[in-house]
RNA sequence: GGCCCCGUCGUCUAGCGGCCUAGGACUCUGGCUUCUCAAGCCAGCUACGCGGGUUCGAAUCCCGUCGGGGCUACCA
């Protein structure tokens, strides 16, 4: 086994969907499961909606959808429910309540009333000073005047974390032993001013309560670790007991920045859109910042969660390669039954109004997939595959248009037609012994120039499927019908 | 600025002191195959950020340096 301290492993994946699930989302949520997974333990599912001004309904929904559609189940969390819950920070706003109050009858939190004003002045002023900003404890013991004073003025406070003197250490999972010296890390907001909890105290209190035992999280939430410990130690949390960390190294865009629009898509729902199969989104996520060992890319789920530790897990940032997701989403695809590349291709086709979903279009379509099936690298490729054989209205592509009205072009669409006219079995064998004998023996032509009128004929295009499996499938009276069409072009 | 994290081909990575004249994958280039496009096969290009140590021996250990990133909120 791994860094499997002790049995009944539970970890979270807890995004704030301020947005759509991005990439690097995705990953942490990937490696939350494979770990739960790989340990038998459990995986659980939380929002964290605590800033109700960023976070709407929409993008929770979202979030739940894009986890389900990757196949990434969880065992506790929304619509699953649990013996924790509820799993949405917002529906335990009176627990946060009641913590906060706890830490302030303890006095290891204690009411701030400073305005936000004047904190940026105290910050601008340390900035200038050229010392580490941050709280400098104006109200950590304050007297009941100056309390009933800042009440007379309306003032509304915040409930604050005395951080002791000292430091942090914690062992990460992924980095080893990490330090931090309190001096940096200031007494921190639990509480706002109307009430409402924090990421810092509502984080904590939930990992205590929920029993996760390892939060593997992105990186950027290092330096949140010391203040998730001192609500630990408020709480009175054995240290044995406190949750491990490991912190996921980030995963960037091409140019080195944070993943955005303008460096590679971050949304999921736009990978979905462009057909891109979950297994192959999380077996190219897999491999940014973890690989099993050994020369092994690709990997199925079932793998990924047999194969997967977190000491395999990187320390260092990784880059987005689109190409390589491409090529991996390539691979998925040709592994794909025909079945299955069917149940993912219908929709791509109906939505792109090549066929309204009849039995008969749809058997057809079974059909043709397994040529277009090594072809290509998304699943929004197969409507523009596909469309010879369906459209009412053919036309050849305008660009291809004067590629067949020349001379040579005609005589051989002309012979094409007396030779394929005759015919009276209509399968690829016999319509390329019927293409081959006449265009390339007799005539003398090279395949590529004979075969290619042919196919700007009947596909209407110099790209297609294979040609003579391609006029197989649009039939003889189609086939022949285009190639006279092309003769009068 | 301060604190923290990170540093092997263009990219993802293997590598845990000798098996490394650094391996695999993607990309790219050339070739084979070929009815187009693909797929497949073969070949090639290109990397241990830099400087010091330690050691018989370092990509691997230590120090420094440079570079990148994160945090520094009544965001998460």
């Amino acid at each position: 086994m791994s860094t499997t301290p002790g049995k009944n492993v539970k970890v979270r994946f807890a995004p704030s969907p301020t947005g759509d699930l991005h990439v690097g989302n995705i990953r942490t949520a990937l490696f939350d499961w494979a770990y739960a997974r790989h340990t038998g333990g459990t995986f659980l599912f939380r929002i964290e909606d605590t800033d109700t001004t960023r976070v709407t309904d929409e993008y929770i929904q979202a979030a739940i959808e894009t986890l389900k559609w990757l196949g990434l189940n969880w065992d506790e969390g929304p619509e699953v429910g649990g013996d924790n819950g509820p799993y949405l920070q917002s529906q335990r706003l009176g627990i946060y309540a009641e913590w906060a109050q706890k830490f302030l009858d303890q006095k290891d939190a204690y009411h701030c009333y400073c305005s936000a004003e004047e904190l940026e002045a105290v910050r601008e002023a340390q900035r200038a000073a050229n010392v580490a900003p941050g709280y400098n404890g104006h109200c950590r013991d304050l007297t009941t005047e100056q309390i009933t004073s800042y009440k007379g003025e309306g003032r509304l406070p915040v409930v604050r974390m005395r951080m002791p003197d000292g430091g942090t250490t914690f062992n990460d999972l992924i980095r080893g032993d990490v330090s931090f010296d309190h001096k940096f890390v200031p007494d921190f907001v639990l509480v706002r001013g109307d009430g409402s909890p924090l990421y810092t105290l509502a984080v904590a209190v939930d990992d205590v309560l929920m029993k996760v035992t390892h939060v593997l999280r992105g990186e950027d939430l290092l330096s949140s670790t010391p203040r998730q410990i001192r609500v630990y130690q408020a709480m009175g949390l054995a240290i044995q007991d406190y949750p491990v960390f490991a912190h996921l190294p980030f995963v960037m865009g091409q140019d080195n920045a944070k993943l955005s629009k303008r460096n590679g898509e971050v949304s999921i729902a736009w990978y979905r859109d462009k057909g891109f199969l979950p297994e192959a989104i999380c077996n190219y996520l897999a491999l940014l910042g973890w690989s099993p060992g050994d020369d092994r890319e690709n990997v199925t789920m079932k793998e990924l969660t047999e194969l997967f530790t977190v000491e395999k897990v990187h320390s260092s940032p990784a880059r987005f390669d689109m190409k390589k997701l491409e090529a991996i989403n390539g691979d998925k695809i040709r592994a794909l039954t025909i079945d299955e590349f069917l149940d993912w291709s219908l929709p791509f086709l109906t939505k792109a109004g090549v066929i309204t979903g009849t039995a008969d279009e749809i058997a057809l379509v079974k059909l043709a997939l397994p040529l277009i099936q090594e072809r290509i690298i998304m699943l929004s490729e197969v409507p523009a595959m596909l469309k010879f054989l369906f459209v009412k209205e053919f036309a050849v592509e305008t660009d291809s248009v004067a590629k067949i009205t020349d001379d040579a072009s005609k005589a051989v669409l002309k012979r094409s037609i007396q030779e394929l006219e005759p015919l009276t079995t209509w399968t690829h064998e016999s319509i390329e012994v019927a293409l081959r004998s006449s265009l390339i023996e007799d005539m003398g032509l090279k395949p590529r120039i004979a075969f290619g009128a042919v196919r700007i004929a009947t596909t209407g295009s110099t790209i297609s499927p294979p040609l003579f499996e391609s006029m197989e499938l649009l039939g003889k009276q189609a086939s022949l019908a285009r190639i006279r069409a092309g003769l009068e072009l």
